[in-house]
DNA sequence: GGCTACCGTGCATACGTATGAATGAGAAGG
DNA sequence: CCTTCTCATTCATACGTATGCACGGTAGCC
């Protein structure tokens, strides 16, 4: 095992550098000698090494995809396009996970293993872009902004808040909460922001009873819904960071025998796929998480291979509400 | 940018090598060299290059993952713990989805960018793993058998498919229906097999019109129940591939109406996270998924690495039946 | 027929790290 | 004071590919 070009190069009677410019196509290359070279190479089944390669050209091919928790339900749909634009642009995934202390993980990204990276991750007041930055490895934000420029792609997450304010309060409620992602994270903040003034335009205010904020995880809305129904009085409809969110929401609802959307109306955000099965059928905010994804390996790609070399730009997709089973006017009562 | 060992070497005033012994912990390197090493990397903030260590120790540190599809929402509870397991071990994650062509598929896995692969998923008749053989890149499979002698951990397939006919026979069910995974893939193949002769065991045969196959895809189950339901006799319970297809299921019983566990049980396999989510509280077969996974990694490493050069080990790991909501006797009627 | 131009190939070397072998400085021993 | 031995370090080189440059051959041109 381990044949090189080498190998090649002495089967086919020719010398290691032509062996390397004929499997690369390059036009100063013979028919004859390209025809020698591939047969030698197919008979010995020959692949170029990556390593070598890497090390000669000092491109790997390689993006990595730094992401909060592969198991949260809302990430696969980003890794999944991600991984598909990826591979069709040449390049590989590496999938890295953020539990990992931000220190020890600045120091593995850049040991030129990768060319790249997207962050489609990481809080508001991580210092992992600024490090990245510093050390002069590309990146693009992927569902989050920050403040070291770099390429952007996200949501108007504050339009998304404010659409449903807007709809909830033509709905006739009145008595509004919400379980918002954290603080430290963009899409966390503007939906918030969003949300809130469009209620405040409605002279609505959210009262802290009815308002939590926890980790885009199911168990944070499983946790947080019976917190605000013990309030007096319960708020008529939440409004909740995500999908994944929400879900945990609907499910909490269940467990306790919460009608929703008779009692309580539930809406979401990102419109992942299990958001319109029959089980949830939850109202919510769609955009193109698909094209979302997919834009940001573009943008990045076009940055390591030095295809863009301008400003940083920043792509902002337009939500839009989707109404679906969990939305309704609030019970008479 | 590109610091190498040289410039910490010129800075700390000693050789090239002494500066890759010196951070690599070699004991023949004094105290007061490593100290001046190590000051000096930090002052340039160098990160040893891994092409360069990659190509020198014929070593990458990583190691392929090949799934499905990762938006499929059973694959996250494999990658997730893999992540995690490699990390530990020093290895990290490249994500591969099988969706391309598997001839171009073995090309780029053994470029000697990876040290070995997770085989996680990948039809039995596929060619994958006897090139990989051949190719001498060491594997592992992962929730599936193959031909080609390698590590494999897996569950008990036929036992887990058994012990859900026995439940289902002994609630008083004699209308049983089946939407097994595909016939090329031994999870598949083994539950049908376990359950089918667990039926005939007890008497009782599945009616073709009461059994479907299909990926183990959400949209499997969810197009398959009509179809079920639409046989004369109807069947009273469903024996489904994995939950996810279950899951489908269950939302085309709320779609048609159809009232779980009322007029229908449904069982499915895994045990994922969402099974026992309050929405659908799904009886099915428990495993140690993560357990798995990790073990997976674990035999991998191992084997890359060296530690462990024998024979292939196999790790079978026993199911459980978990009863929750979703299974009952058959109404009357 | 000699000069230039061009084309295809080989030569030399770079990329960054790791490691076996050689070297030098001391220390220990006679 | 010379030898022997040990220890820390340097030297030389390997890993596999890519590429600037030199080179040899052929064709074209006057």
């Amino acid at each position: 095992m381990g044949i090189t070009s080498r190998d090649v190069a002495r089967l086919a009677g020719v010398s290691q550098p032509t062996v390397s410019r004929a499997l690369r196509g390059d036009p100063r290359v013979s028919e004859e000698t390209v025809r020698k070279v591939r047969m030698a190479a197919d008979a010995l089944n020959y692949v170029p090494s990556e390593a070598g390669r890497s090390l000669s050209t000092r491109i790997s091919h390689r993006i990595g995809v730094l992401v909060t928790d592969v198991a949260n339900p809302f990430y696969p749909h980003l890794v999944g396009p991600l991984h598909d634009e990826l591979e069709q642009r040449g390049y590989r995934m590496m999938l890295f996970t953020e539990r990992s202390e931000a220190a020890a993980s600045a120091e593995r990204l850049v040991d030129r293993s990768i060319d790249g990276l997207v962050l489609a991750t990481s809080t508001l007041d991580s210092a992992l872009p600024a490090e990245l930055s510093r050390r002069g490895l590309p990146f693009v934000y992927l569902n989050r902004e920050g403040t070291t420029p770099a390429d952007a792609v996200a949501v108007d997450n504050r339009l998304g808040g404010e659409q449903v304010a807007r709809q909830l309060v033509a709905d006739g409620h009145r008595h509004i909460g919400g379980i918002f992602g954290p603080d430290n994270t963009s899409t966390g903040r503007d939906r918030e922001l969003g949300f809130r003034q469009a209620l405040a335009d409605a002279g609505i205010a959210l009262r802290p009873a009815h308002v939590r904020h926890g980790p885009f995880e199911f168990e944070t809305g499983l946790g947080a819904l019976p917190e605000l129904l013990a309030a007096d009085p319960a708020p008529t409809a939440v409004f909740c960071g995500n999908d994944v969110v929400a879900i945990g929401v609907l499910d909490a609802a269940r467990r306790l025998g919460v009608d929703v959307p008779g009692r309580l109306t539930v809406v979401g955000f990102d419109d992942i796929p299990m958001a319109s099965w029959a089980s949830f059928e939850l109202s919510t905010v769609r955009h193109d998480l698909r094209g979302m994804a997919r834009t940001a390996a573009g943008l990045l790609v076009e940055r390591v291979s030095g295809e863009y070399e301008g400003e940083p730009r920043r792509v902002v997709l337009t939500p839009e509400f989707v109404g679906r089973r969990t939305h309704r006017a609030p019970s008479a009562n």
